[in-house]
RNA sequence: GCGAGCGUAGCCAAGGGGUUAAGGCAGCGGAUUGUGGUUCCGCCAUUCGUGGGUUCAAGUCCCAUCGUUCGCCCCA
């Protein structure tokens, strides 16, 4: 028999790894409630239309990255490659639009992309998502900014840079992209392979290329800045003004270009020179267009994407994990203490302490070596003497003093107990 | 989809054609059958991802395959 292996791409996480899940979707709660985001579950598969509509059939997470199946009856389903397009799927199909005021939704959860794993990427990684509907507003780009800022900030994580860019409205972008293909033309011959090929189909893209020399070409290259109308640029003008204000900071980057269709003016990603390649953290940007695409009223919105495998790399180079602590330890050997012991481990339990039983029945000493490596703060102890008596001996491991306390009393020294434990972890 | 590197125990590994597969950590047992952290002793891979080939002889060389890592593409 060989053993079945989790699938390429995807991974367990382990008890000892799960702390810094909990910690980055604690803190994103904490954050994102104080900024009046509702958190949103959407299914994690939808009609394969949803993503062909809102991402757009011509990107690569379309075209060549999806996990699409037919189900039993015959409809094309797809598991969600990110989650701004549920997200609006939901918000269209519950008009939360009615609701009246811009919606701010968060979520997060598993997403799906058939690509080759490397350092930072996976076939089922995970995103917290932050999407604010309704609100046109440049300040409103500031918001959603400034709470993905705050979300990184209070995990601890220093020395990211964010990279902005407005790529303008329609009109502003097809008027670039003219330019940048007059512009590449001539050098056709130089540019890369992928590049050659980008040009007739999303020639913006060739611009973050990492080939040296279609860089060089590309240092020269006319800006979309400069093709910006003056209303998208002033737009621009004010969002930089109150990142700014807020001391919030960013370089703005001209060729940063976002990889789905449904950007609109603000782009900006977050990056760590401490990921390899993969160096986004977060990616975001506004998305006019996209609410109408999927059915809803013409609702402009803007939102980003943190991705959590990443995040959590980061982390994991910060700060080792506190690993979980017992605080009781509870040791007993014969059949009436073992019976007695099941009663105190509860008792210790709903008195609020992470109690482990020892189960194995072996000698007190092998009891105790367990006891040390689960990090317990004090053993009890239960033998024939204290069975008889309905007593525990109470040991306190890093002092190793011992009292005798009866099973009765265990109850209401809680508070006592617990002083003791807090004291100990202070040391 | 393309390119490169790597697969020896639960983990980290040495060994790069000559035969008893180092060592460390962890684990288990004992010294210490009612008291842990230290110490000491012992045990822990008939086998080196899998399949085939070369050779008198293969973890060691070759091929294939699977897995994994890193990079490209793309993205969080």
């Amino acid at each position: 028999m060989t053993a079945i292996q989790a699938l390429r791409g995807t991974k367990d996480i382990l008890p000892t790894e799960i702390g810094y899940w909990q910690h980055v979707e604690a803190t994103a709660r904490q954050v994102l409630g104080r900024a009046a985001f509702r958190e949103i579950r959407t299914p994690i598969f939808e009609q394969t239309e949803l993503f062909a509509r809102g991402i757009g059939e011509a990107t690569d997470v379309v075209g060549k990255e999806m996990y699409t199946f037919t189900d039993r009856g015959d409809r094309s389903l797809t598991l969600r490659p990110e989650g701004t397009a549920g997200a609006v799927r939901a918000f269209v199909e519950h008009k939360l639009f009615a609701a009246g005021g811009p919606q701010r939704l968060w979520y997060c959860g598993p997403m799906f992309r058939y690509e080759r794993p490397q350092a930072g990427r996976q076939r089922q990684f995970h995103q917290i998502g932050a999407e604010l509907l309704g609100s046109g507003d440049a300040r409103a780009d500031v918001e959603a900014i400034a709470v993905a800022v705050e979300l990184l900030n209070c995990l601890g994580l220093k020395s990211l840079r964010m990279l902005l860019n407005s790529v303008g409205d329609r009109v502003d972008r097809a008027t670039y992209r003219a330019q940048l293909v007059d512009y590449l033309t001539p050098y056709f011959a130089d540019l890369d392979p992928d590049s050659q090929d980008r040009l007739n189909r999303n020639p913006l893209r060739i611009l973050d290329s990492k080939v040296a020399k279609t860089q060089e070409i590309c240092q020269e290259a006319p800006s979309i800045l400069d093709a910006l109308s003056p209303e998208s640029a002033a737009r621009f003008a004010k969002v930089q003004q109150a990142l700014t204000d807020l001391g919030i900071a960013y370089q703005v980057d001209s060729r940063l270009v976002r990889g789905l269709d449904y950007y609109s003016h603000t782009a900006f990603e977050i990056q760590s020179d401490d990921l390899g390649a993969q160096a986004t953290v977060c990616g975001g940007g506004r998305y006019d267009g996209l609410v109408s695409e999927l059915g809803g009223p013409e609702t402009p919105a803007v939102g980003w994407a943190i991705g959590m495998e990443r995040l959590i790399l980061l982390l994991q180079q910060l700060q080792p994990l506190t690993g979980d602590r017992v605080d009781f330890y509870v040791v007993s050997r014969g059949e009436q203490a073992e019976q007695q012991a099941l009663k105190v481990a509860k008792v210790l339990r709903q008195g609020g302490f992470a109690v482990e039983m020892d189960l194995s029945a072996s000698a007190f000493g092998k009891q105790f070596k367990r006891a040390d490596r689960v990090g317990a703060a004090a053993c009890v102890i239960l033998g024939d003497a204290e069975a008889e008596n309905g007593t525990v001996q109470l040991k306190w491991l890093a002092s190793g003093h011992q009292e005798a306390i009866a099973q009765a009393d265990l109850a209401a020294k809680a508070e006592q107990f617990r002083q003791q434990i807090t004291q100990q972890i202070l040391q």
